[in-house]
This record gives C-alpha cells, structure tokens and sequence, in this order.
DNA sequence: TTCACTATTGAACAAGTGTTCAATATGCCG
DNA sequence: CGGCATATTGAACACTTGTTCAATAGTGAA
C-alpha cells in the first residue's frame, strides 16, 4: 500500500494570496475587534503559517491598512450599485443610497468594529490615516454628485452642495454609528426616514421663501 | 547629620486614589489611545506601583469602564452648564448646546481616541455596553428637553421630539467624529452651522405647511 | 512611643504580541 | 524525470500584557 502524498501546503498566486490574507483580516477584526488582528489569528484563519504575513506586508499595520482599503471601497462599491440599479431621478437615487447604507451587510455591529480598529490606528500609521482620507472624500464626492443632480432639478441656488454632503454624510454616519452601539434606541427605518427628512428639509425650506 | 526620611510613597483617602487612577487612565487613552489603558502605564502616570490597581479594581477593564463613565458624565454636564447659561430663550439654549459641542476641550482628536477606546470594548464588557446605554440615554434625554421646549413654543404638534433628538444627536456625533478623524475638510464653525440648520428645518418646514 | 491596620509595593508568572530567518517543500520549466 | 526558484514554514527572539501575593512601610490610634 502506496502512502498518498498529502500536501502540507500549496502555493498560490501572489494576488490571490494577499487577497486571501485581507480577507482574513476583515474576517478577525470583526470577529473580535481590535484584539482580533494579530498576526497568528489572522494566519491560522487564512490557514497559512505566522511568517507569511511578513513575506506579503511590510507588517502588520500595513496588512490592516489594505483591509481598510478594501473595505471602504467595497462599501462605496455596494452602494453605488444600489444607485444605479434605482434608476435616474436624482430623489430616488439618494433613497436607494439611504437603504443600501442602513440594510446588511453593511449594517452590522460586528462591521462597526472594524471601522473602531481602523479609526484606532490613525494616530499612529500615517498610512492607514491617508487611505481614510481617500475613501471618505470619495464618498462624500459621490453624496455631492446625488445632491448636486438634486439642486439642478430644483433649480434651487442656494443650497451649498459641499456642506448639505458633509451634514449629510455626517448623519448617516453617526445614526449608523449609534444603531451599532445600541439596537434598541431606534430602527433603521427610522434612520432612513431622518435622512429623508434632511433631504427634504434642503429642498422644502429653501424653495419655499 | 541626620537624613531626612524621604517617604517611598504616602497614602490617600480611598477615593481621592480612586479618581487618581481613573484621571490618570483617561490622560493615557488620550495620549496613546487603546495602548495606552495599560495597568503599567497608567500605575506610572498616576506615580504608583502596577499591584495598586488591582487593589482598588477588578480588573483593567473596570477601571477602564470607570473612566468612560467619568468622561461621559463631565461632558454631559459641561454642555448642561452651557446650556444654563445660555438664559431661557430655547433657541438660545440650543446654540450653546452647539457651541460646546463642537469646542474644546470636547472638541479634541485625542478625545476621540478615548472615545474609541470605550467603543471598542462595549462588544467584550457588558459593563462598558450599559455604561454605554446610560450615558448616552441622558445624553439624549437632554437634547429631547431643549427641542420639546422648542415644540411647546412653536406649537408646532407635527415634530416627533424623541426621533428629532436621535437624528441631531446622530448629527452632532458623525460630525465631531469626522471632524476628529480629519480636521481639513471643514470648520468646527460649519459644524455649528449644520447643526443650526437642522433645528431651523424641523421648525421652518412643518410650520410652513 | 508603640502598636496594629492596611495602603502600597514590586517581583514573579503565564500568556500574548510582531518580526526575523534558516530550513523546507512545492510546483513549474527544461 | 531532474533540478531549480521561491512560496511557505515555524522555531526563536525580545517585548508587552494583566494578575497574583507575600513583603513592606506609612499613619492614625492607644
């Protein structure tokens, strides 16, 4: 009876491997936090061993910032579908936009303590603090495109897209923020329905003096 | 010559230690954030032995939860303060809500950290989640207060008071956290701004009707 | 002054952290 | 099939972490 060589490990990709150990990454931070994202976590879920990490990332906070990075971008990415897919009234886009970012899966607790973990490392890692940079002024650049398209169909002048975007961003976020704390204060439709009521405060009040 | 003794240490009252080790936490969490909370360099900043704080708490987490309590509680009271002075006027009393808000020492990216620090931990101690609760339930039952006074004036029946505070509660926190996160994007000022629009439109909008 | 209470100390411990690097084994190419 | 480049391994390292507990020393009372 031969012995069946049983592999010890394969090799993959250098892409798919980086991937590979991102999405571990966002898989501990949101299993446990902070805590979560050490490096033998990460590697025993990626099913690869400690020194690897070091091989594909210049450490371990350059691994968390590339998960900050997909993050982000898959998040924009979601909701930016969602957008599209409502069609092309300006009013029913920024709805779309409301429910995508108050639904799952981008609405979970355990998500929430990933963005803690990166907002944590701010202080310290330059990088990680440019690549929030980058994905928040993304995202508010694609509110102000929504808001925009919403002041050309009004014809309404006066409202400062710029700021109505930062208020605007700022509410979700710290509704979000809150119901991620704490499920029992409010529900998400109710969080959609203050940011409706924001929307529709930027049209109504100004239109009608 | 006869050397004077110099004492190793002297003792305190229980509670003036007590509050020594939760002051000395929080300057910690704001200087370094998370690493910050250890047993070690708080016992140094507050000039003691690391075995003393397991003498006065359970554990690094409780005295860490203290701290959030401590925080939570003086920024409640520094905005009530505010608020007082302010005078009678509910409009009035609302802009110095406003003001104190979004100035320091509230107003502050290290305190953010400390912020984030509790958030961080409210998934692994129920003590911190109900701290959590609590403070941030007076934190709103203020701000239910000031726009109830304001309904009362206005007459106005239409605006729900319970749901206007969530959603400015949730404005304020999204902008002092991204404020925080990233100081160039906009003013402390616009902050004040927005915040003051969204009183206006729950007032402007319903009583135009 | 002496005593006794206890606040305070700090060494010791086990467990965790990130990084390094020589050794290993995998899969491609000739 | 044989050989090579290198992806992958994991032990070793120097740290930091929170908790414990016997020993120490400050301080008010007798």
């Amino acid at each position: 009876m031969s012995e069946l060589p049983i592999p010890k490990h394969h090799r993959v990709t250098q892409e798919v491997r980086r991937e590979a150990l991102i999405r571990a990454t966002l898989d501990c931070l949101a299993e446990a936090g902070s805590d979560g994202a050490s490096v033998r976590k990460i590697a025993a879920r990626a099913n690869v061993s400690i020194g690897l990490i070091n091989h594909y990332f210049a450490g371990i906070e350059a691994l968390v910032a590339e998960a900050y990075r997909l993050l982000a971008t898959e998040l924009l990415e979601s909701i930016e579908k969602a957008v599209e897919e409502a069609g092309t009234e300006p009013r029913a886009k920024i709805s779309a936009f409301f429910r995508q970012s108050f639904a799952p899966p981008n609405l979970d607790y355990k998500v929430l303590h990933v963005w803690i973990a990166f907002w944590s490392m701010t202080r310290r890692s330059h990088e990680v603090q440019s690549i929030h940079d980058e994905t928040y002024g993304a995202y508010r650049t694609v509110l102000e495109g929504l808001l925009g398209a919403l002041k050309d169909q009004s014809g309404d002048q006066e409202i400062s897209v710029r700021l109505a975007a930062i208020g605007l961003s700022a509410l979700i976020d710290g509704l979000w923020l809150e119901w991620c704390l704490n499920q029992k204060t409010f529900s998400p439709d109710e969080a959609i329905r203050l940011c409706e009521a924001w929307v529709e405060s930027l049209i109504t009040v100004r239109s009608g003096r």
